[in-house]
DNA sequence: TCTGGGGTCCTAGGACCC
DNA sequence: TCTGGGGTCCTAGGACCC
């Protein structure tokens, strides 16, 4: 059936901004003595360099080295590596989204430091010169709250990543790149590696260099049915689609600019390897109370909880380094206490003695609005409400004084494992952590 | 000694149904 | 002897993202 409709797609306007190093920006925020000196941040655990400085980066620093690697080499050059202090990013997070989302009619929050602006219809009513607006997001966040970011600008969402890559690498662009024409469009492409476009990653990276596939410009070239056959299907041609102008995603449906999530996850490697099935449970218990609250701060009630544990992979055992087990959920719940009586018979079912286990965690997932029942035909009683009415008044009294006294405050005795000294050994370890300087209970004290 | 924690989307293949 | 074809649902797993 040929399109038929009478006019094209609007072609869109879309920007990504970017903060720079956006872990390490926060630290220096609040640290200015950090400037100019290599700075890494580090994932939970203390384990891998997850963000680092420009300094950092010139030091050879990868992204997911392990710490205990470069340790040394960071120190010998004055370096510094903070523990990830995900309060005090987050927040910071929330501000500079908040002052992006005031200047376009949409967006959508990519990641913690990551927005897309959808521009279209500002070209003509608000600044013809979308360079112009580049400059002013970028200023208006710096002012705001001290992070710098780069701004890349074009018709679709590649190819404002690609731009905004261009953005960070030439300095002669301020940190701003519009890709207004077809002739700027080539011109970004080629200064791109095929490696770098969104969307490719090792294993298209390999694929496209065995074809001579090197830059962006040749990837935006590669026929349909070769990048349908080889990059994941219709992800591979949109992609190809998409670097060629044509917009094939649209900004991400949301509301309040957060996206919709489609299942959850929480877990933890352990600070140190945990052979006991007492051992693992109360990690695991921690991490399904959590999940559950999360569940019912987005109103939402699952129908799959999977559960998981994971061996090293790094010991020399033989893989499978993971054992799972999903469990259907009759009816939809977000109940902790449902929760945590299943997650422990999931647990007991792929625990095995002997093991030494590093990490565990629970999925949750097949989300329903809570208390809304999808209609059963088949079972004639009417399906039970997700929590009960005095379950539910706990359980929201419980979320409420938590979020008032901080996390764990209060919590159901079979999650029960207390502020124990010495911690846990299954307990996430924080050596190298800033203060939360934005929250109150971490405010700055000044000393005459 | 020490190797993160979240997510997304898509495909393939098997079970099952009519 | 002859043994369809199309659909759905589910799960596992792969690829990608930050």
């Amino acid at each position: 059936m040929p399109d038929r409709r009478p006019f094209r797609r609007p072609a869109g306007i879309f920007a990504l901004v970017d903060c720079n190093n956006f872990y390490v920006s926060c630290e220096r925020v609040f640290q200015p003595k950090l400037e100019g000196v290599p700075v890494v941040v580090l994932s939970n655990n203390d384990g891998c360099v997850v963000a680092r400085s420009a300094e950092a980066k010139a030091l050879g620093l990868k992204m997911g080295d392990p710490y205990f690697q470069v340790r040394s080499l960071l120190v010998r050059h004055g370096g510094q590596a903070f523990s990830s202090n995900y309060a005090l990013y987050g927040d910071m997070s929330r501000r500079v989204m908040g002052l992006l989302a005031a200047e376009a009619p949409a967006v959508e929050v990519y990641s913690v430091d990551e927005c897309f602006l959808d521009l279209r219809g500002m070209t003509r009513w608000v600044q013809p010169d979308l360079a112009a607006l580049g400059k002013r997001l970028r200023r208006r966040v710096h002012q705001h709250t001290g992070i710098p970011t780069c701004v890349g600008i074009a018709p679709t969402k590649t190819l404002a990543k690609l731009a905004n890559r261009v953005a960070k690498k030439r300095p002669e662009l301020a940190g701003v790149c519009w890709l207004q024409d077809a002739e700027l469009r080539a011109w970004a492409l080629e200064q791109v590696p095929a490696e770098d476009v969104w969307g490719v990653g090792r294993q298209y990276a390999q694929k496209l260099q065995e074809q001579g596939i090197t830059t962006a410009a040749q990837l935006a070239q590669v026929p349909l049915g070769w990048a349908k056959q080889q990059l994941g299907g219709v992800v591979g041609q949109r992609l190809v689609r998409e670097l060629q102008g044509f917009p094939c995603l649209a900004l991400g449906e949301s509301e309040d600019g957060t996206r919709q999530r489609q299942s959850l996850c929480v877990s933890r490697s352990f600070g140190g390897a945990v052979t006991t099935f007492d051992q693992v449970w109360e990690a695991l218990a921690n991490h399904v109370t959590r999940a559950a609250e999360k569940l019912r701060a987005q109103s939402s009630a699952a129908h799959l909880l999977t559960v998981f544990v994971e061996t090293s992979r790094y010991d020399g055992t033989p893989p499978p380094h993971s054992r799972s087990t999903v469990v259907t959920l009759p009816a939809g719940t977000a109940d902790t206490g449902l929760l945590l009586a299943q997650a422990r018979a999931a647990l007991r079912r792929i625990f095995g003695p002997g093991a030494r286990y590093v990490k565990t965690g629970v999925v949750l997932g097949g989300f329903e609005p809570e208390g809304q029942r999808q209609l059963d035909l088949f079972s004639p009683p009417p399906a039970p409400v997700s929590i009960e009415e005095p379950r539910a008044a706990v359980l929201a009294a419980l979320d409420g004084l938590n979020q008032r006294f901080g996390r764990g405050t209060v919590t159901l005795a079979a999650a029960l494992v207390g502020k124990q000294q010495p911690p846990p050994v299954w307990a996430t370890r924080f050596e190298r952590r800033s203060p939360a300087y934005t929250s109150w209970r971490e405010l700055w004290t000044v000393s005459a």
